[in-house]
DNA sequence: TTGTACGCGTTATCAG
DNA sequence: CTGATAACGCGTACAA
């Protein structure tokens, strides 16, 4: 059996509720217990029980993670090892520690977040994905749990702090930048349309189109996986139109790794034939041949600042609800060029 | 406040004892008052609370991962989704939660698993690195707590349990394998050398050559880091020789990409001019150009087992030590070919 | 400034 | 088969 407060107090000649104020550094000790206590605890090697201080205290001081499905290609894209870092620093900071949850299937993963929630596992929950219908966040939401998503919320946006980018904004920059550079001919390959940042971006997207008076075309807007292997597809349909575009808007790195391969497999040249400017700027995006020109969407920042404001949101439930917008950057490499004029494939 | 066995007790008109029994499904209850105890739990929406479920059993059902430093490049490795992944499966059939810690520095993690440990918040923990030195595996060691390493450990092999590749053979085999190819200039670019994993495959590396009385020079045998950087330092110095290379095992396939784009600046052909053959097999390692021969270490299944041995040996203390031996496959894609006779870069 | 006593929600022991 | 009752380790009114 470990060491507990009890021996602490024995060996210091105090009452076990002395050490607790000690540990909770109560200013109304004296400063000579605290030390005959401290040194206690130092040569006992007393730790405190977490699981004692939490059922006595009814916190937990740990957040809850929900992952998207481990099935989900989502779950490989380079984005999370990265907001689990960001998260890991913010609650490392307010010394709160990490409990996750994931699963194959949503029903999974919501036992989970039941158990953590229910369970008393956690003191609050975020939430690293935001779907259209999420039976987790109605959840979190009825039962009035504190929670935080990153991403924006499909509904009830007022109600539910949130830190997101300004994906709507930020696509309908780059499509201008597409623009400004002469092209007119811009096709959108975007991700699962159950992610809301996947529609958030395709509004940016017409908006931009609109906006310059240039048609919007069904035909030039795809919607394949978050991965590889769509990207791929969607190249192949988009190439065989009529009147290919000359530039791409694509939603996620990844996916534009797998149009870049396809297009060379096609013989089809980057920039020269078709411009591409994708999301997220992931390492490898600097990797890929040629290097993508990408936006930044501050990945590391959603994570760390998700922490923090759901950490705000445990310690003073009255805590107004936040939405925090991580700017975005456009990092211009070399997968953008003005329009090719005459070009056959 | 929430539903309490002492809720449900009340309303099915039983102790709360009984109540406590039923959840564990005591055979010793009879089946009419289970019956009646659970339609009171299922009218009040009761859920356990696991603080004082782990309080009275001392037992949290939850086991904690230990990562490498979130600064670390390693950490952006694909590698750690997928045995995330793996681990997340094996623990959810078991019914076991995920705890995590991860840090800046070393000591930042060394205390994040002291609290983990000490606190109590978990039954059990997994490594998901090896380390030559290692502050926490000592630490878990001298305290006798139940944990697992993937990967090999560096030091007391045989008294710990872990879950690895055969590093050694695996390396072995693909240096032979570009050997048989007709490859004599072969050379290793690893990654650090603190990692266990570096060396074993370092080794086997030295193995082969030696096998087929190859000279093993020194300035063939680089180490950089786990990542992208890392392969294009490494190329430079390996293809301004005298005798450049023919061929290159690299560690990792993120540093496989890296090498592969340098290389590809430098206008030098794979694997017409040079061959590359590296390990992981992650996602990437098939949309890179050319596609990357790759060895399969079964990530997954490396986290998976990992969790599964950790909680049997949390559940039957007894438990013997193991080693556990994920086997790996060689996938052959186009950047490995004979060796070129006479090239000139 | 410090000690006493009770409660947090369960499990486990011991009667009955 | 079921019901009291005592832990589990700590926080915290209430007393002193």
């Amino acid at each position: 059996m470990a060491i507990t407060i009890k021996d602490v107090a024995r060996l210091a000649n105090v009452a076990p509720s002395t050490v607790s104020r000690v540990i909770a550094n109560s200013p109304r000790i004296s400063e000579k217990t605290k030390e005959k206590v401290r040194e206690a605890m130092e040569e006992l090697g007393y730790h405190p029980n977490f699981i004692a201080r939490s059922l006595a205290s009814q916190s937990t001081q740990a957040i809850g993670l929900v992952m998207p499905s481990s099935t989900d290609k989502v779950f490989q894209n380079p984005f999370f090892p990265t907001v689990l870092r960001g998260i890991s620093e913010g609650a490392n900071e307010k010394q709160y520690a990490l409990h996750m949850t994931t699963g194959k299937t949503e029903d999974e993963i919501f036992d989970g977040v039941v158990q953590m929630v229910q369970g008393g596992r956690v003191d609050g929950v975020v939430l690293l994905y935001s779907k259209v219908e999420d039976k987790v966040l109605t959840y979190l939401q009825k039962r009035e749990f504190p929670f935080v998503v990153i991403g924006k919320p499909f509904k009830h946006v007022e109600e539910i702090t949130h830190v997101d980018n300004d994906n709507f904004r930020a696509t309908k920059e780059v499509t201008e930048y597409l623009i400004n550079l002469g092209h007119e001919a811009i096709a959108f390959i975007g991700g699962d349309l159950n992610l809301v940042v996947t529609v958030e971006r395709l509004l940016g997207y017409e908006k931009a189109l609109r906006d310059f008076n240039l048609p919007l075309k069904q035909e030039y807007i795809i919607h394949e996986e978050f991965l590889r292997e769509g990207g791929q597809g969607a190249v192949k349909e988009l190439l065989s139109l009529e009147q290919p575009p000359t530039a791409l808007v694509v939603a996620d790195d990844l996916m534009a790794l797998g149009v870049l391969n396809t297009l060379d497999e096609m013989g089809v040249s980057v920039p020269d034939d078709i411009s591409i400017v994708s999301f997220n700027n992931v390492m490898l995006s600097e990797m890929s041949r040629p290097p993508l020109t990408s936006v930044d969407i501050g990945i590391f920042d959603l994570g760390f600042e998700a922490a923090k404001s759901l950490i705000q949101k445990v310690e003073n439930p009255k805590e107004p609800v936040k939405r925090i917008i991580i700017q975005h950057q456009l990092i211009k490499r070399l997968s953008c060029e003005v329009p090719c004029q005459n070009k056959n494939y």
